[in-house]
DNA sequence: TAGGCCAATTTTGAATTCAAAATTCTCAGA
DNA sequence: TCTGAGAATTTTGAATTCAAAATTGGCCTA
């Protein structure tokens, strides 16, 4: 499937930054790189331009998207409305299996936590994030999550979160863990809105690559 | 341009149904009734899949997306998600002239509402909710409600609402009006969360077109 | 007559070709 | 030397062409 195929190595590219924000998209090059010709590159760079990860300039060519400070803060507001609506929906409608799975992985991300394993750290945080929107039952939410977290990966982050930030973090998925043992959907919506402020407002703080440009 | 031209009239035909839900979309017979090439009719489908208004299956063609009441209900949920996210932070936003706009509107409809004008009627209804959106002052927030809400108005509403219905209605969108002159955006997003989910109940009651078949 | 296999046709997927718009380059004139 | 008009080149937009996969139809066999 090469149609397929070309959207998602592009995104790739697009979020890894090698494709470099504002940088001009030339057709020709960028098929003799991929090695297709432009027919599935042209359908490719029209999905992403749908997504957000590509501007389209009539007659004029197609460019990697920009990231703002207030695009970032934008997609965040917008990733906390998900987030917060899935943990409300997820509640009431997951299975006592998948509370256990999320409460083995919150285990697991404390245990790398404590060991300073960031990275291994960063991947539990993220499962136990896309778990609880999955669990909302909600593909277009799902959906939706997905691809405005995408956007916000764009962000390259500069300074790195303080231990601070990393510590309030825990706790707050201690919370968000007991709040869907509970299965208290205000409460946990609530958790994850400032969860995800507080996420918001240290990404803030630490500027974020492109901006410096 | 007849790449975004494409788009967007073949959106319109799939929204109101000219292409029925679930039946086949025939590059050939389409590009036929357009006028134009396969080229940018397979553009305009890739991005509508991406929308959610068409599903391609590989090496089978393309098939207009159908709605069963389930999507219907993920939809209504993550457009209260997102209109009562852009509703707080329209309360923090918004200026007192787009106030005055929106009470303008409110008062409109509320005639119209007296009258029994119900396209009219509805017009400022949706008018007033899209203005609210639009005070968030969060273009991703616009764009994915846009996406959501025009994949809501391919729902064809079987039995009309009730009188019951739009009586509540008007009185939630008195407190929504009241609250966003107050600037209350906890109040806000709590009125507009009820208010959509009751109109998602009523929906329900009603049903919708497409689940009869 | 029913079922299944193989060829013919249709339809999709991708490359190539053609046309139009934008950019770049050249060169005349001040 | 600098500016600007216009031609040449490049690049995008869309149609056409070619190849591969799927569907259809016919024919043979049981």
């Amino acid at each position: 499937m090469l149609h397929e195929d070309t959207i998602s190595r592009l995104r790739t590219l697009l979020i890894e930054g090698q494709i470099a924000p504002g940088s001009r998209i030339q057709e020709q090059t960028l098929c003799a790189e991929l090695g297709i010709s432009r027919t599935p590159l042209r359908e490719a760079l029209k999905v992403l331009a749908a997504e957000g990860h590509v501007v389209l300039l009539p007659h004029r060519g197609a460019r990697a998207a920009k990231l703002t400070m207030k695009d970032v803060r934008d997609l965040f507001d917008v990733s906390a409305a998900l987030e917060s609506a899935a943990g409300e929906l997820a509640c009431q409608r997951i299975s006592e299996e998948d509370i256990a799975r999320i409460a083995s992985l919150h285990a697991e991300m404390a245990r790398h936590f404590a060991a300073g394993a960031m990275e291994l750290y960063y991947a539990c945080n993220r499962a136990i994030h896309e778990a609880i929107v999955k669990a909302s039952d909600n593909p277009v939410l799902v959906g939706l999550y997905d691809g405005v977290n995408t956007r916000i990966r764009r962000a390259r982050y500069v300074a790195p979160m303080t231990q601070a930030h990393w510590r309030t973090a825990m706790l707050e998925h201690e919370a968000m863990l007991n709040a869907l043992q509970r299965r208290d959907g205000a409460m946990l919506a609530l958790v994850l809105k400032t969860h995800l402020r507080h996420k918001a407002e240290e990404v803030e703080r630490a500027g974020f690559a492109e901006t410096l440009k």
